[in-house]
RNA sequence: GGAGAGGUGGCCGAGUGGUCGAAGGCGCUGGACUGGAAUUCCAGUAAUGCCCUCACGGGUAUUCGAGGGUUCGAAUCCCUCCCUCUCCGCCA
């Protein structure tokens, strides 16, 4: 949510602002129902206070045991006027705040413009593609040929876009998510959190995802309303809820290993073939609820990180900084790393990371006491892939295949592995 | 699932229809005392909307788990829901 004050007071610089992800705010009407609620509000607060004083009143009165009986004639048609101007100004609300919750974030400066994923820019490139003297396949091709991925199983239980993972590639998907886990607990300072899968409506509006984005939400039916979480960003950001933070217990750098539920609603045709984009995926989170002043640095610092994971697995990637038609709702700014992908030939996302400012505190109410002013202020949160486990189990299929089919084990997980250094056919 | 008890400020906790944004305590901040500190003493100490003000600040409204209702007036009475705790049952 943007800062309600700015957009009052500076609906031009917003709109311009927004204008550059391609949204368009309408300046006229924003004005307009702001005029309307404020005038609304006000008659309603002078109705109020004026019951309030003539209550009192009769109180006082009634203690020192004289007739209230013409204070109450004076008071009756209060009563229904301030009802009215209640519904009104609840009517008038619920029209601004619904506003509101739709509007995407403001951009960093340093966001690059663009219309699409083509006008993403392009910041570092780290590492080299290894030379295949074979045509490389993809992870299928080596997953089924090595009898250890089978889509048509789990086609069988659940339907498309999922996947069953048997034998040592089971473990390997197990042991990156461990790898990252402890890279990021025991390197990066992180504290590791097991959160729920299942949140609440409330949470889900608290880090964006709704009330915009249903349809990419898995809802549970039942008496108390669940959705699958889309990512741990949500219960992991959504644990500053509603806190005022010491500013001692900040930075908060949480990590969390959880599946990921989304429905890709739109999405149809697009990666349908193997774990690209799958209902159900697991990835390493990390989450930065952070003092306002230093979360570019941990921007830069958290993108590191997520780095690391593909530096200490030697898998190629590049990292993107996207432009303002690609970036997400409710970023300022986005880093995206992509893996190099032999079976596609290309870079494909493997990791995302943003500073969400206060956009996502607003929403929240996550705030901690500045010692400065010693009031409490809205934190900045910050989230970002650490990496997806089934992208990154993807990657190391494909770029540590062999010749023959097999696939080596990266050196950083075949402590995870049991000493297991090849994945063989048959295995 | 059954029975009971609760949810009040940063925290603990009083408050069963009016002068209650809410006693008291803790914590925190400032001041006095001190060579410095502890102790002690004094004072201050919620958020948010709107209006006024260049500003300092002031006014007003809302907020006592959430939402409805009763009433001139609700932290307080009624209804629904959520959550927490205790005991029992069940269970991983």
């Amino acid at each position: 949510m943007l800062d309600p004050k700015l957009l009052r007071s500076e609906p031009a610089l917003v709109a311009a602002n927004l204008a550059r992800r391609g949204f368009v705010l309408d300046v006229g009407a924003l004005t307009a129902l702001e005029e309307r609620r404020k005038s609304v509000q006000v008659h309603a607060d002078t109705l109020r206070a004026e019951r309030n004083a003539r209550s009192k009143a009769i109180g006082k009165a009634k203690a020192s045991g004289e007739d209230v009986a013409p204070l109450l004639a004076e008071v009756d048609s209060l009563g229904s006027q301030l009802e009215q101007a209640e519904a009104a100004l609840a009517a008038v609300s619920a029209e601004v705040e619904g506003l509101a919750l739709t509007l995407p974030n403001l951009l960093h400066e340093s966001t690059p413009t663009g219309s699409d994923e083509t006008g993403n820019v392009e910041v570092r490139r780290v590492g080299v593609p290894r030379h295949m003297d074979f045509t490389p396949r993809d992870h299928v091709a080596l997953g089924e040929s090595l009898g250890m991925l089978d889509f048509e199983r789990a086609a069988a239980i659940s339907g498309a876009r999922f996947s069953v993972l048997s034998g040592p590639l089971a473990r390997l998907h197990r042991a990156l998510a461990q790898f990252m886990l402890d890279l990021h607990t025991q390197d990066h300072g992180y504290r590791e959190a097991y959160v729920p899968y299942m949140v609440s409506r409330q949470t889900l509006t608290g880090t964006g995802q709704l009330p915009k984005f249903e349809e990419d939400l898995f809802r549970i039916p039942g008496e108390t309303e669940y959705f699958l979480i889309p990512t741990a960003e949500v219960p992991l950001t959504n644990l500053a809820r509603d806190q005022i933070l010491e500013a001692a217990v900040l930075p908060m750098k949480w990590v969390a290993h959880t599946p990921c539920f989304r429905a890709e609603a739109g999405s149809h045709g697009r990666d349908t073939r193997g774990l690209i984009r799958q209902h159900q995926f697991d990835k390493v989170e990390l989450v930065n609820v952070v003092r306002p002043e230093d979360s570019y640095a941990a921007l830069e610092a958290m993108t590191a990180c997520a780095e690391e994971v593909l530096k200490r697995l030697e898998l190629p990637y590049r990292v993107l900084a996207l432009c303002s038609g690609d970036i997400g709702f409710g970023s300022t700014k986005t880093y995206d790393l992509e893996v190099w992908l032999p079976g596609q030939d290309k870079y494909r996302e493997i990791s995302s990371c943003s500073n969400c400012e206060t956009f996502q505190a607003r929403r929240m109410q996550a705030r901690w006491r500045n010692p400065q002013t010693g009031k409490p202020e809205l934190v900045h949160t910050l989230n970002g892939s650490g990496v997806a486990v089934g992208r990154a189990l993807v990657a190391v299929l494909e770029n540590y295949q062999q010749a023959d089919g097999s696939v080596v084990v990266p050196d950083v997980l075949q402590n995870y592995m049991g000493g297991v250094k090849q994945l063989q056919p048959s295995a």
